[in-house]
DNA sequence: TCAAAAGTGTTAATAGTACACCCATGA
DNA sequence: TCATGGGTGTACTATTAACACTTTTGA
C-alpha cells in the first residue's frame, strides 16, 4: 500500500489476562500451569496471540472466553509490556488486561483442560516472564478503579450481603474498615439497594441480600464507595 | 525457534506521543501537520514505528527525542490502541504515551523540520485516525496522576513562582482555586521549597521563586497537592 | 441457652472551602 | 501616586474516623 510502512519490522502481539475471582473473603487469580514450551511446567497468566482482523481488545475477550467459557466479562487494559527479551522464545509484545469474574460461574471443564487453578492473591507462585509485573500493575489499577467505578460487583453474585461486599472491598484495598462506617457509606450509595430476600447460609439470623442497580448507575455514571 | 509462535500473524507496532507544554497559563500540545501519506496535510501526534531490538518504551523515547531533541523526559504509557482499521493504510497497533516537557527547552529547529506546532489544549484541531481518543485518555490520566505524583514540575522551569504553579494546576484540572487555599497546600508540602530568589518579570513587586526538591521526594515517594 | 453473625448512632478529629484586604514596586 | 500582581488568616462546613452494644435464631 504505502511505502511508508514497508521498511518497518513486524512483531507478534499477544494479550495476557489477569483473571480475578473472589470467594471466602479472599481474592484469587486464575493461573495456568503451562503444558507447552516456552516455560513448560511454570505458572503463567492465560494468554494468546492477536489474530488478523481482530482488535487487541477483542483478542483479550476471546482468550478469556477460551479459558472460562464466559462472555461479556468486565475487562480493563492494564498496559503494554514491550521489553525486547521479555519472552525468551521470540520477541512478543503483550498487552495485559484484567478481568473480573464471578467465581461461581465459569466453565470448570474448560479450566481443567487448560490446566488452570485458582491461586489466592497473597500466595501466588512465581510466574514466568514478566507476568509478575503485570499482576502487580493490574492489582494497583483495579484497586484505584474500584474506588470510583462500580466494578467490584462483577466479582460477586447478583445478590450479596453487606458482609460479603465489605470483605470484598477489604480484600481489594488490603485493609479493614469499621462495619458501621462501611454500612453508612453503602446507605448513602443510591445504586446499592436492599432486596426483601435474606441469605440464611452465613448465619443463624440471616443477612439481607442487596443488589447493584446497574440501570440507574448508567444514567448518572457517578459512583463512590 | 518454538513452533508455538510461527502460525501467528505479525503486526506493525507504533508509538504516538502526546507532548504537553505549559506557558502563559495554558497547556498546549505539540502537533504535526503531516508531510506524508497517509493523512498528508492533516494534524497528528508525533509517532513512529517500534524497531527490532528496541523496547516499546524506548521507541517512545526515541520518537520524542527525534522531534524535540530532549532526553530524560517524563513519559507515561497511556494505553494500546489496537482497532483493526484505526490506520487506513495498513494495520498498525499503536501505544500512546504522554510526555511533559519544559516549553522553553526543546530544539526549535527539529520541531520546524517536522512541521510541528504548539496548539492550545482547548483549541485543538481535528486529529487523524484515533489520535483524538489518545489525547482525551492522556489528559485524563495526566490529571489523575498529577494529584498524587509530582509530575507537574516537568512542565515548569526549575525555578517557578507560586502563581505559575497555581496556573498550571488550574490548567490541568480545568478549574480555578482560591489563592490562599492553594498556597496553604503548598506550604504543607515539604518538597516545594522557597528560594531566596525573586522573579521581577511578572510584577513590579516581584514574586519569590520556588523549586521542587526531587531528592527529598525520592526518599518518601509521597506527594499531594 | 448460647454461639455466631447481623445490625445499629453518636461524637471527635480532620480536611476542605469560602472569603477580603494590605504590600511592594516601577512607571 | 497609582496600577499591578504578591502575599496573608480566620471562621465555617463537610467528611472521615473512632468506638460498643443489642438482635436474631438454629443447634
Amino acid at each position: 500500500m504505502f511505502e511508508y510502512y514497508s521498511h518497518h519490522p513486524r512483531f507478534y502481539v499477544a494479550v495476557d489476562c489477569i483473571i480475578f475471582g473472589f470467594s471466602q473473603g479472599e481474592l484469587s487469580l486464575l493461573l495456568l500451569k503451562r503444558k507447552f514450551e516456552p516455560g513448560q511446567g511454570e505458572w503463567s497468566l492465560m494468554g494468546g496471540f492477536v489474530q488478523e482482523g481482530e482488535s487487541v481488545d477483542d483478542a483479550a475477550k476471546r482468550v478469556l472466553t477460551e479459558l472460562t467459557g464466559l462472555n461479556d466479562v468486565y475487562m480493563e487494559q492494564v498496559g503494554v509490556f514491550g521489553e525486547v527479551d521479555r519472552d525468551p522464545g521470540e520477541r512478543v509484545i503483550s498487552t495485559a488486561y484484567y478481568a473480573l469474574i464471578n467465581i461461581n460461574e465459569y466453565d470448570r471443564q474448560l479450566v481443567e483442560e487448560h490446566n488452570a487453578y485458582w491461586m489466592k492473591i497473597d500466595e501466588l507462585p512465581t510466574l514466568l516472564f514478566d507476568h509478575q509485573e503485570m499482576v502487580v500493575k493490574a492489582r494497583q489499577l483495579m484497586k484505584t478503579q474500584s474506588a470510583t467505578m462500580p466494578i467490584g460487583f462483577n466479582l460477586l453474585p447478583e445478590l450479596f450481603t453487606l458482609t460479603q461486599l465489605q470483605n470484598l472491598y477489604e480484600a481489594i484495598n488490603g485493609n479493614t474498615v469499621d462495619k458501621r462506617n462501611f454500612r453508612k457509606r453503602v446507605a448513602e450509595n443510591p445504586f446499592i439497594v436492599k432486596t426483601p430476600l435474606v441469605d440464611k447460609s452465613g448465619s443463624r439470623r440471616g443477612a439481607s441480600l442487596y443488589k447493584f442497580n446497574e440501570e440507574d448507575y448508567k444514567k448518572s455514571l457517578k459512583f463512590k464507595l
